[in-house]
DNA sequence: GCACTTAATTGATGCGTGTCATGGAATTGC
DNA sequence: GCAATTCCATGACACGCATCAATTAAGTGC
């Protein structure tokens, strides 16, 4: 087996301090949320966030904490997840650049739902939550934007209810490669590169399954040609071969 | 065994066409959403309404279906759901009155993400996605409410999707019932019961499981006298033995 | 009241997967 | 460089729970 004993993943992220007022204007100018504002509105915007760094493993925000922020990803990769109380790890979802998390809702005694923990290197943009709501106020058009972002999120939350309930653990890591080649895959000649640094555990914390697990099915994947994976990273290489494995097997 | 050989629901459902317009106008004004609106406001708000009536079991929308409405249920129970390939059915969701559910969001080419089903006979209230979207541009407290509910909701995915990855059986439907008792929870001689006509089926597709799997379940919760159940409803005794049940035995 | 239909229960069996345990491989620290 | 640490792979085993199958109970229609 001579296979590739070290990372091809290569995020390029931006040193904190390097996220320059133009930048984060051009980061801005991107969301989703603020694509319909006009130039100088969104120049007025940037001046309420302020921005902040963090290094790999890094926890931005803590679930159950008060929360009176919203944090934008500028640069890098940030985990959102859940500690069970057994002290499993659940993955709830993988941000890149762009996306939001923290506290958008208004409740006064509000507290962060998930845990936000930095997967590399990363920029975040910070708001104060009252001052989001005035944008909100302001723009009906970025309040549309975050409904509709959410919707989103709530019905691929719903998809994974499905698959937990449904595919067996094989089934369950095909689909979820799936999901995050199409999010992170990046053309590279070992094949899609997902573009973010995960374990087997992460992995296992994504599908609701255990480390162990993960390993079998993933050592058999890649026996079978449909991925290559190393420590701390996967490419997907047949992507026609886990469509069938995720979606056939469940009849 | 000398137990309750009929059911003790007893959902209050008024008949699609009594939904008049002044109990429309107070069933609007009691939505979260619209809570902060001037009467004024709300009269008008409420002329772009039409109503709808459906019998227990009715589909009100598919999933997949082309999704140009917003729905809001007026009067009765209605359940949300997916059809898994395999036929299983997944349910995402109870609707009590004064909750809504269909389209939102703006995109274009948007169909329905779950389907509807009448539980009961219902009032369903309905809007054109287009004149609910003018409704949320003229009214930003509007908007913020939507938001707030969709984040409430996606918490509670999230939190399911956490059971699904960690409790065992047992303890997801002790959890499930903590929950349902929550909502739908009514004091009654035979203890909170549930204001929703539930079968083990529905059960089983909350809690990502079999029916027969539930069967035992509750034949076993009965027998330690947590609930009371029989054929469509449930009841639950012992509130804090179920708690017991769903948290501690992560541990 | 009776048959008829649908829902719920209960038992037997086997597979999938979590758990525990061990060894190897890659990475970090000194 | 070598130890120490972290991550991954793999095997053995047990048990939870889905599956299949058969029976009982509860509503429904006539």
């Amino acid at each position: 087996m001579t296979q590739r004993r070290y990372s091809p993943i290569k995020i390029k992220t931006a040193q904190a301090h390097q996220c320059t007022i133009s930048s984060r204007l051009r980061i801005l100018g991107q969301l989703p949320f603020f694509q319909d504002l006009a130039e100088a509105e969104l120049v007025q915007t940037n001046m309420m966030f302020h921005e902040q760094g963090y290094h790999a493993g890094d926890i931005i925000c803590l679930s159950g904490d008060p929360a009176d922020h919203l944090f934008v990803v500028a640069d890098g990769r940030v985990k959102l997840l859940h500690h069970a109380l057994s002290g499993k790890e659940i993955l709830l979802d993988l941000l890149t650049p762009g996306e939001f998390f923290g506290s958008i809702s208004g409740l006064g005694g509000d507290v962060y739902p998930d845990t936000a923990q930095a997967l590399s290197t990363c920029c975040i943009l910070v708001i104060n939550r009252d001052a989001f709501q005035q944008i909100i106020r302001k723009h009906p058009a970025v309040s549309l934007k975050v409904i509709e972002i959410m919707s989103r999120r709530l019905q691929a939350a719903n998809e994974r209810v499905q698959l937990l309930s449904t595919l067996p653990v094989e089934g369950r890591i095909a689909f979820l490669l799936l999901r995050l080649a199409a999010k992170f895959g990046e053309k590279h000649d070992v094949g899609l590169l997902l573009q973010v640094p995960l374990s087997r555990d992460d992995l296992a914390g994504m599908s609701g399954t255990t480390t162990e697990s993960v390993s079998r099915v993933m050592s058999q994947f890649q026996k079978d040609g449909l991925v290559r994976a190393g420590r701390g990273w996967v490419a997907v290489t047949d992507t026609k071969g886990l469509e069938l494995i995720a979606g056939e097997k469940a009849w």
